[in-house]
Formats: C-alpha cells, sequence, structure tokens
DNA sequence: CCCCCTTTGAAGCCG
DNA sequence: CGGCTTCAAAGGGGG
C-alpha cells in the first residue's frame, strides 16, 4: 500500500522539472510505475502541479490550518509572562524582529505567517505550567514525551533509570526552528493533500520537494526569510539553547539508507542560499546584521 | 506504541 | 575544514 502510494506520487513527480543540481536521490525514487494513480486518477495533481510550475510562483496565500492555528493574530497579545513561564527570556525588540512582529497580516513578500516567539511552530508546550492554569501553550517546548524521547514510564517497575526518564519527561524539550523549506512544507501541505489525495507524509514530502526546487527565487527567498528570522527568534527565546540539546534523542536511521538521501554536497551555510537559490538579495546572516 | 518513510536545510559531530 | 549525521514536520504503514 505504501509502495504504491510512493508510486502514483512518483508519477506525478515525473510531471516535475528534476531538481536542479545537487539534492537528487536517485535510490530514493521508487520504481516508475506506469498507468494511472489509483490515489491520484484524474491527474490532478499533475495538473495541479504543472499548472502551478507554468505560473509565477507567487503568493503562497494560506496558511496550513496547523499554521494558522498557531497564528497569533497580534503580537501584543502574546503574554507578558509567558517567558517567565518558560523559564525564557523575553525576546527583545529589535529593529529586526519589530519588523518581524509586524508582519501580523502580510508579509515576508505576501506570506501571512506570523512567525513569532508565540505562533512559533517548534514551540510547543505540552500542558500548562504550574501556577498557569490558563496558560497558553507555547509552540516550541514540548514535553520530551514525545515520540521521540521516551516510553511512558511503568509504575509498577519504577526504576532508577525510569525516574530519571520521569525527571526528563518533566522538563520540555525545545525543538528545532523551521527551515526553509519546513516552512514551506508547513505551509503547502493541505494544499498538496487536498489536490492529490494523497495522506501519507512521505509521498506528499516527495512532491513538496520537487515543488520546491520549481519555485522561483524570489519565492523561495521568502522562506529563506522567514526561517531567518524563526532561527533568530528562537535564538532570543532560548539563548542558550542548542541543537545538541536534542542530538541523539531520537533513533538512528541506518547509515546506508541516510547516506543515500543526505549525501550530495547540498550543504547550505547559515545565511546563505543553496544552489539556485543562491542568488537573491542576500539576507546576510543575523551576526552580521 | 513507536520507528520508518520522505523531503530540504541548519547545525552538531568527528576525523 | 570537510564530510557525515541528526533533527526539525507530518501522518499512514507496519513491526
Amino acid at each position: 500500500m505504501y509502495k504504491e502510494t510512493v508510486y502514483s506520487a512518483f508519477n506525478l513527480l515525473m510531471h516535475y522539472p528534476a531538481p536542479s543540481g545537487t539534492g537528487q536521490h536517485p535510490q530514493s525514487q521508487p520504481p516508475l510505475v506506469s498507468g494511472p494513480s489509483s490515489q491520484c486518477p484524474s491527474g490532478a495533481c499533475c495538473l495541479a502541479d504543472q499548472h502551478k510550475a507554468s505560473q509565477p510562483p507567487h503568493s503562497v496565500p494560506q496558511l496550513s490550518p496547523l499554521y494558522e492555528h498557531f497564528s497569533n493574530p497580534h503580537p501584543t497579545q502574546v503574554p507578558a509572562d509567558i517567558s517567565q513561564r518558560q523559564g525564557v527570556h523575553r525576546p527583545l525588540q529589535t529593529p529586526e524582529l519589530s519588523g518581524f512582529y509586524s508582519l501580523t497580516s502580510g508579509s515576508v513578500g505576501q506570506l501571512p505567517h506570523t512567525v513569532s516567539w508565540f505562533t512559533h511552530p517548534s514551540l510547543v508546550l505540552g500542558s500548562g505550567v504550574p501556577g498557569h492554569p490558563a496558560a497558553i501553550p507555547h509552540p516550541a517546548i514540548v514535553p520530551s514525551s514525545g515520540k521521540q524521547d521516551l516510553q511512558p514510564y511503568d509504575r509498577s517497575l519504577k526504576t532508577q533509570a525510569e525516574a530519571k526518564a520521569e525527571k526528563e519527561v518533566k522538563k520540555p524539550t525545545i525543538k528545532k526552528p523551521l527551515n526553509a523549506f519546513m516552512l514551506y512544507m508547513k505551509e503547502m501541505r493541505a494544499k498538496v493533500i487536498a489536490e492529490c489525495t494523497l495522506k501519507e507524509s512521505a509521498a506528499i514530502n516527495q512532491i513538496l520537494g520537487r515543488r520546491w526546487h520549481a519555485l522561483s527565487r524570489e519565492e523561495q527567498a521568502k522562506y529563506y526569510e522567514l526561517a531567518r528570522k524563526e532561527r533568530q527568534l528562537h535564538m532570543q527565546l532560548y539563548p542558550g539553547w542548542s541543537a545538541r540539546d536534542n542530538y541523539g534523542k531520537k533513533k538512528r536511521r541506518s547509515r546506508e539508507k541516510h547516506q543515500e538521501s543526505t549525501s550530495g554536497g547540498k550543504r547550505n551555510a547559515f545565511g546563505t542560499y543553496p544552489e539556485k537559490a543562491a542568488a537573491p538579495a542576500p539576507f546576510l546572516p543575523m551576526t552580521v546584521l
């Protein structure tokens, strides 16, 4: 079943231009299967994709429901004590962030996002903080009991390790800020699902990957800019946080598999553009700004 | 229950 | 410094 959907997704992908330059993962592509897709018999996805590709990619108009869910309509509605609740510093109102906060209804280029520390999609506070029953969940913090973390402990077999586990559970995990592509995925996922009637994320992500490559530099630049602000916001929210905090918490993938899908010099330095997206007005790293 | 899959990009790790 | 690895999201599939 999974393969079938991937295959059908692949059929859709065949209507898309291959990513320019690196980033191709030949072995990750399922074998070409001919015939109509059971998931998208009408070829709506393909048509939609072609339509999209033939048009100036523009107006990423809609937030995904999920993103919208996190969106804060007005920055001033952010509770002043949220940082206290979470033991973090309130973000500074730097000129950069001031501009950022002003993006509530508009735009980093038409993008309706508000990626604020309140709305930050990677900030998910699992439950209210004691003493703040009405605490608004903060989207970057999750209880470390997520699937990537520890097993729920068993009271009947409470060992030292489990006690430790319990401790860990109570300690929220601050997630990585989303990169440009992740932001793009979040926004476009629902649209692709609607068009293609696919639901499996692996297949959807393949389509989104192709669409990403089909975007114009300007279009991608919006997301790079958003991502840059996300990172900056994250840095200000969690000054001491490092990605290493979450390093090694997930089970490792098989090395072979991973190398198949990640090899190939497509790395991108902080604040720079990879490949095709390398050109638009440079968004200098915040350390430079 | 929880990992796998799949994508790109950022960042950590290691030789 | 360069190459490799991990983790961000998502949700169906499968062990």
